[in-house]
DNA sequence: GACGAAATACGATCATATTCGTATTTCGTC
DNA sequence: GACGAAATACGAATATGATCGTATTTCGTC
């Protein structure tokens, strides 16, 4: 059976916001825009109004017990990265996985994430 | 130094006209209609115009020597995937490749793939 | 219970993407 | 060189995304 929200893909400002969540944790609007102004310079209201959209989409869920809503992520970073993949695989790679992974890792990648990725391959063997 | 183009990321729907470009190589508009009409139902008119746009964007380049003019793509491919990995990496996996690439083999890939992704890594080592 | 700080809610503006209708241009054929 | 088919050019309408100003609500403190 089909995940109602899977289907949701974020825009760019709004996966900005996720990712913070995913490094944060659950955390108030106030706290979230602290940490994107290290980077850019977003209004308070502006990052908010996202967040509300994101609610609205089912993209974050949100305690509203307090005066300042706590915000979360309603879906796992590892759901959302595999949620994205397979869009770009769709879109950009004819639908093959193993084009897209040839792709990136002859773009230049350290001896070190090379072993790492060919543990991985070896650790799927049987 | 700095590519002109390196930057420009095609929207979704000039992605389309992309695929259709690489599979086919330079045609006109009428040609890359035929096809896209193929899978969905866009105007004419709408083809001809994002291409317009992707011709001021030098997404791609045209030959206006005869009537119908001839479109062809101004990066190749291969840039084209690798500038969209790049980007979906920085968004979404913290700028590492090897996550990006474990979460891709992790998400459903058929032996005959993994076999294809070992084969490259083999062909990487030293 | 009034005040004020800090939060949310709301709505307007601006930018970009997508779509297509209509106008104009081009060129082969008669 | 006029005609018509088929092309491009242009502009408008619509949709979505991003931003922020202002209004309203909330709640602790006095």
């Amino acid at each position: 059976m089909a995940h109602e929200n899977s289907a949701v893909k974020p825009t760019e400002a709004e996966l900005t916001l996720l990712n913070v969540l995913w490094k944060m944790g659950p955390a108030t609007v106030r706290q979230i825009h602290d940490v994107v102004s290290l980077t850019q310079k977003t209004g308070y209201t502006t990052v908010l109004k996202i967040l509300q959209i994101m609610h609205e989409k089912s993209l974050v869920i949100r305690d509203e017990s307090n005066r300042a809503h706590i915000y979360a992520t309603a879906n796992s970073q590892t759901q959302t990265q595999s949620s994205l993949i397979k869009d770009l695989i769709t879109k950009a790679f004819g639908g093959s996985t193993s084009k897209l992974v040839m792709r990136a890792i002859d773009d230049s990648t350290s001896d070190e994430e090379i072993n790492d990725i060919r543990q991985l391959l070896n650790s799927l063997e049987k």
